[in-house]
RNA sequence: CGCGGAGUAGAGCAGUGGUAGCUCGUCAGGCUCAUAACCUGAAGGUCGGGGGUUCAAUUCCCUCCUCCGCAACCA
């Protein structure tokens, strides 16, 4: 097939908290080299985004954070859009679901589907709470496991024993959320009955495209050999797109159903508004020769392969002339972790990009590259702060940065910045241009594959070139004895560096234009990549500039102990009251003589890491006790003179050789700090407590 | 449970039925134009464990272990 054009999508990031460096590693900064190398090529291109706005989950952080659903989404798609171009991502569009034309667009969707037949209706009786007049999902429904009896198992999981439930088995469901109880009652829904489009599928996917990867095509395998079953694709919520149907008030379409549509509605948006350059957005939708290629992560296979084709597909049936294209690709990325953890939203443990771009202005580049170059298409990677300095101080600046330093000093040392007259070649020389010939054949190759990890390692191998150009020419010593022959390599050398320009674009938008700029030249086309030409002789540069510069180890520092808080507050947060201990009663209890005490003395055990010698007044004669808890009160003066609770009735007990009468009371904090307990009024030492 | 993906030098990743590669780091040497940058060379791996097929297995098959996804949040 012989595309015209090629229309990017990118998966919509849901507008529940910011974008985070685990999207951008494994959507947005694939599609946007992508997108940029399409157009540095001639290509015409469309590059979708938007935020997906509709679900479940923005419903909940709304009631929890006491705003209403509107104000949730609007601070988020403002957030992110606003981090995406100042990030350097290239869409053409960034529009969002709650778009009044998407609301449309994906009504007159269902609707097309549904008075073609295409759904099947069916009636089930769900869990339901009576006082928030909801219907609950199998996540937000807890009860007693039907196996192993613990309280609080999920709908669709006992955490305990691991058991995979459904919401019909557990003990008492109640709300998780408020804790309710509920009832079933019934709900009736539109189902896509992707069973039926099976044999298609088949066809369309195992036997037309072996070429997806091997996670997109293992994954689809998998769904298509279990066999597809019937999806609901309406909800019973008051938060999305209203069921365009009679009868179905209080239901939505399901968020997967019209997020993808979002592409379609986005991609008219953008061509209602600027038809002069983009056109219809028939064009890019309903045209066979236009190419698309959606880019997702692997947890999105299933809706972008499966339904959202099956969608289409089943529109298409419905209509007589236009017919939606189907995906071409679909390069899905494996997962990135962070610091060797997975990387969590609601745990805060994530590298927010509207925070990278505060810490880290200016260096957009940096972590475009880092990403790339550590990219997760073939499995889960891991982000380091580490690897991130190591990346930008050893091959950003050291190699890039250093290569362009090079050749931009020398040429001002030995020429007054002008661009000097490339005499005869040598065959070292024409063997290094020959090398420079190649890159864009390479780069290309890995790029039309989706290798971007691959094609950016190629694009610095240029300015590895170049550094080992320059080094064996040593251009610095043949200006004592040869001008002419400086000047033709310093020619060279700038040639190759105004390739880096050419070949870095797609990766490293704001470094090639810095360089463009140093270089004083304008723009070129990606069909120049590999030219010897690109600077005449006599053309004047500007001043060096560092292109990147070192990121310093307090820099990174303060990123790490950021991570390590927050990896602080989680134990914090995820920490449990220890189970009860067997019953007891109250003659057991009452054995134990507990009194109140004044702290006269108290110092550190010579010798002892943990124990504490206290001199405690008993109205009794006084006593001594030994107490291990020295490592939770570093200053042991603090506590002299407080009322403090002991066991009076313990045997003596000897440790470190003294002797200890009794034990003092303390309470075990959730991270291991050891707190004396204490009267909340002063009262007489010795009295009991029971 | 099942299904899909992954497990390869200190780190991050390629790759292939026939003596195991890349980048960074490490070590040694060279160079000094350059952001102590650059260039050259070396060391470093029983390719997750076990079994099988084969003249030959890291590559094919079986089995087990670990991680991730399908399955809250989420790329």
């Amino acid at each position: 097939m012989d595309y015209k054009r090629t229309l990017i999508t990118s998966a919509l990031p849901y507008a529940n908290g910011p974008v985070h460096i685990g999207h951008l590693a494994g959507v947005y900064i694939p599609a946007d080299i992508y997108a940029r190398y399409l157009r540095g090529k001639g290509r015409p291109v469309l590059f979708v985004g938007g935020s997906d706005e509709h679900g479940v989950p923005v419903t909940i952080r709304a009631r929890k954070e006491g705003i209403t659903v509107q104000q949730v989404v609007d601070r988020y798609h403002e957030l992110i859009k606003s981090s995406f171009e100042r990030f350097g991502i290239s869409f053409d569009v960034y529009s969002r679901t709650t778009s009044d034309i998407h609301h449309k667009f994906a009504s007159d969707f269902f609707r097309t589907l549904y008075d073609g037949g295409k759904f099947v209706q069916q009636t089930t009786e769900q869990f339901y709470d009576e006082e928030t007049h909801e219907f609950l999902t199998d996540r937000n429904i807890r009860g007693e496991c039907p196996r192993c009896h613990s309280a609080g198992a999920y709908g669709d999981q006992c955490e305990k024993c691991g058991a995979t439930l459904s919401p019909d088995e557990l003990i008492n469901p109640y709300n998780a959320v408020n804790g309710n109880p509920l009832t079933k009652r019934a709900t009736s829904h539109w189902y896509l009955p992707l069973d039926k489009y099976q044999g298609w599928l088949e066809q369309w996917i195992l036997e037309g495209h072996k070429e997806w990867r091997t996670n997109v095509y293992g994954q689809c395998k998998s769904w298509l050999d279990g066999g597809l079953h019937p999806r609901a694709v309406t909800r019973d919520l008051d938060w999305g797109i209203p069921v365009p149907v009679e009868g179905a008030e209080g239901k939505v379409l399901y968020v997967w159903f019209d997020a993808p549509i979002g592409y379609i509605s986005n991609t008219k948006e953008l061509c209602d508004a600027r038809p002069d350059k983009f056109g219809k957005w028939e064009t890019w939708w309903q045209d066979e020769t236009t190419r698309m290629i959606h880019f997702i992560g692997k947890d999105n296979i299933v809706f972008h392969c499966i339904v959202f084709p099956t969608m289409l597909k089943a529109w298409n049936e419905c209509n007589e002339g236009a017919q939606y294209i189907l995906p071409d690709n679909v390069p899905s990325n494996e997962f990135l972790n962070l610091e060797g953890d997975k990387i969590s939203t609601s745990r805060n443990w994530a590298v927010w990009l509207n925070e990278y771009l505060d810490d880290f202005p200016g260096k957009q580049d940096v972590l475009r590259y880092v990403l790339t170059a550590n990219a997760p298409e073939t499995k889960d990677n891991d982000f380091t702060w580490a690897d991130f300095q190591a990346r930008n101080n050893n091959e950003l600046v050291a190699i890039y940065g250093n290569f362009i330093n090079r050749a931009m000093v020398l040429t001002h040392k030995y020429f007054e910045g002008r661009v000097p007259v490339c005499g005869e070649l040598n065959d070292y020389d024409r063997q290094t241009l020959a090398e420079l010939a190649g890159i864009r054949g390479r780069v290309e190759e890995l790029l039309d594959a989706f290798r971007f990890r691959d094609a950016q390692r190629e694009a610095m191998n240029l300015a590895r070139l170049g550094n080992k150009y320059l080094a064996d020419t040593e251009p610095w010593k043949q200006a004592k004895t040869d001008l002419a022959r400086t000047g033709t390599i310093l020619n060279i050398a700038l040639q190759i560096a105004a390739n880096l320009a050419i070949v870095f674009e797609p990766f490293l938008p704001f470094s090639s234009a810095s360089l463009y700029e140093m270089l004083d030249m304008e723009e070129h086309a990606w069909e120049r990549l590999g030219d010897t030409d690109l600077l005449e002789a006599g053309h004047q540069l500007r001043e060096p500039r560092l292109l990147f510069e070192k990121i310093e180890d307090t820099a990174i520092q303060a990123q790490l102990d950021r991570l390590a808080r927050i990896k602080k507050e989680n134990e914090a947060a995820a920490w449990q009251a220890p189970a009860l201990k067997a019953e007891t009663n109250i003659e057991a209890f009452d054995k134990s003589d507990i009194r109140v005490g004044t702290v006269l003395e108290c110092q550190k055990v010579k010798k002892s890491d943990k124990l504490l010698q206290f001199k405690i007044d008993d109205g009794m004669g006084g006593r001594t006790i030994l107490s291990g808890i020295a490592q939770s009160y570093p200053d042991p003066q603090v506590l002299v003179g407080k009322q403090v609770l002991f066991i009076a009735n313990f045997p003596p007990r000897k440790m470190m050789g003294i002797e200890s009468q009794g034990m003092i009371l303390s309470a075990v904090n959730d991270d291991g700090k050891l707190v004396v307990t204490t009267v909340s009024a002063p009262v007489r030492n010795g009295v009991q407590v029971g």
